[in-house]
DNA sequence: CAAACTACTGGAAACGATACCAACAATAGA
DNA sequence: TCTATTGTTGGTATCGTTTCCAGTAGTTTG
């Protein structure tokens, strides 16, 4: 712990042998200086080691070049992949982004959304627990800053929003299996309180609209983000009554997925084999199992950047807009036909 | 976007009919204030809705309420783990924590490093890519503000460490393989260039000690934080001498683990049957898995804690510290004997 | 040659808080 | 009654910048 006191401006100017002014023109290239002052200042600068407090800039712009996101879970993979989109283009415009756990409390995310404010964050990146509330709306709406929803959506206000198309690519799903002779679909996911599922729900039930009977005999579970409550559901759904045992699963969400696979493991039934299987959200420790998995996936990174871009725009004053980004579905070993399930299950039967 | 100028510590002092030093003195409850000036002010800041400026207070006093934490890559569970406890402290005390990612980099984690200086956090928390390098030595021991170690280590140095006891963990590990009969066996881990690593190959060594032969025939893997490099190595060694083949194999650490599973798969290799095997550190997912995978554990929660109580301490003045937590073995249904390994390879062999 | 620019430069007032110091009144002690 | 002491308060410098305003010198224009 070495004691100095940091080197201001006034050191700065005292060594140039210049007013402070003109130090501050010349960093932060004001065009009003003459190329020796220019030079003077510099030196001086390198000389002494000096880099600007950027709390006192803060200050005395009312701007930080910080960017806030709150999160509902950073741990997540599809966030930890946003964010590192994020930084990507942040970093190489000189701004430094903050991330702040939500805590799956919407009180706690709006706490950390003053806190933000007060700290005099540039721009607020949102991917809440809950989209949609009043509450939220009022908070978003009242905020004095650029905001840019990641995968979120709130209507009707003046905001970015960076979404992806879930709809395309749980429907192409959806119509596989349905082709490939299902009709019994559960699809088990996560919280209806924001969007991703509810899209995903819409997507899953539109990929029905082709069989009649698909729809009929099939449904969905929504609820929370937690793989204990996927894995409950599921053990209901596969122990339940044998006749209307579904043989497609659709899992939505990482929780769901590992909810989904633990139940499995318990009752011995193997994706692929005993029902087909298709994961919305590609993981990548998916791939040490075998049969491969069949996933509906999503460029998280590039959400990233394309938020990062947005908000960074909307702070040099472009108007907020919205922006779509795909999401595909790619058939893989546990993207079974009825036929196969059934003649599994009538086999096992004879035993 | 509200254009509303925030209210300031004068607009309270104005309205309560104060001096400003007054105002300052009851919000920050200086014992030198009347009991009917304390009301006054109060109630002057309540009706306003008052907030101090956190930015404005930092630069007047310094310090700012938020601690630091330069991790290697949070997106790892054990790291969010930490995260968790770091945060249950942190906020409850008033503090927040900005979490940087080093991106793998040292350089971009030293840059973190300054940034948060200069940001004037109030202590530094790092769990960085590297540990003891002269580079990071220097910079730590010029840091003028609390640093706390997180698994990783820099001695002869005045800071904090919170350190796990990864020798013992592994040790058992290994005793428990030697006990099975093992002699061949392998540890594919991360990189050397932090403690947790150097801890576990020392465990293991010393868990080789009971037995000669076992020290002669087996030896550890270590290498980088990646899955790709730990899948190369692990086919590497499985697919060789069939005479010298391990009969098994410990990871250490998640991208470790991932990469041994995914060579297991490639080569449809079934762990606990054709190899023992025992990960080190836990991983939630793995519960999917059967046969179940032995493991050794560590509650990373309980050491963001301990290192959030740490730094606080540190600020309020107490000298720098090291404390250690525990790690523990379970065997699960991988920790297979060498005989059942054994018999299973040649019964493979006569097909 | 005076007037009007242009190109720089320095001084000083913010930004929103904290903390030191002096001043004041009321009480206690001599 | 006079001084010391205690408790409470207001004024103001300060933290490290940015930015507005004036001022100077040199250049161009009528």
């Amino acid at each position: 712990m070495t004691k100095s006191r940091q080197v201001t401006i006034h050191d700065v100017a005292t060594r140039a042998g210049v007013a402070v002014s003109s130090v501050s023109r010349v960093l932060s290239n004001h065009p009003d200086v003459s190329i020796d002052m220019k030079r003077r200042v510099e030196d001086a600068a390198r000389e002494l080691g000096y880099s600007p407090d950027p709390v006192a800039q803060s200050l005395r712009r009312g701007s930080s070049r910080l960017i806030g996101y709150v999160v509902r879970d950073f741990a997540t993979p599809f966030f930890s992949d946003v964010i590192e989109g994020l930084e990507s283009v942040l970093n190489s415009s000189g701004y430094t982004l903050l991330v702040m756990n939500g805590g799956g409390s919407q009180t706690q995310e709006i706490e950390r959304m003053t806190m933000l404010k007060q700290r005099r964050v540039d721009g607020l990146l949102l991917s809440t627990v809950v989209d949609s509330t009043p509450k939220l709306r009022k908070i978003v709406s009242a905020y004095d800053k650029p905001v840019v929803l990641i995968d979120r959506d709130l209507d009707n206000l003046d905001i970015g929003r960076t979404l992806f198309d879930h709809v395309t690519g749980i429907k192409a799903a959806t119509n596989d299996l349905v082709n490939l002779g299902h009709t019994s679909m559960v699809l088990v996911t996560g919280s209806p309180d924001v969007r991703p599922t509810r899209e995903r729900v819409k997507g899953f039930l539109e990929g029905l609209m082709t069989s009649p009977e698909a729809m009929k005999k099939s449904f969905e579970i929504t609820g929370a983000f937690s793989a204990a409550f996927a894995r409950k559901e599921t053990t209901a759904v596969m122990t339940g009554n044998p006749a209307k045992r579904p043989t497609a699963i659709l899992s939505g969400g990482v929780q769901a997925t590992i909810g989904v696979l633990e139940s499995f493991s318990e009752l011995g039934i193997r994706p692929g084999r005993d029902v087909a299987l298709v994961v919305v959200d590609d993981l990548p420790w998916l791939r040490i199992l075998r049969p491969r998995i069949s996933a509906v996936s999503r460029d998280a990174e590039a959400m990233g950047r394309a938020a990062a871009t947005m908000i960074l725009d909307q702070i040099g004053g472009v108007k907020p807009s919205t922006i779509y980004l795909p999401t595909s579905y790619e058939a893989r070993d546990t993207s079974s036909s009825l036929e196969d399930v059934m003649a599994y299950r009538t086999k096992m039967q004879r035993k």
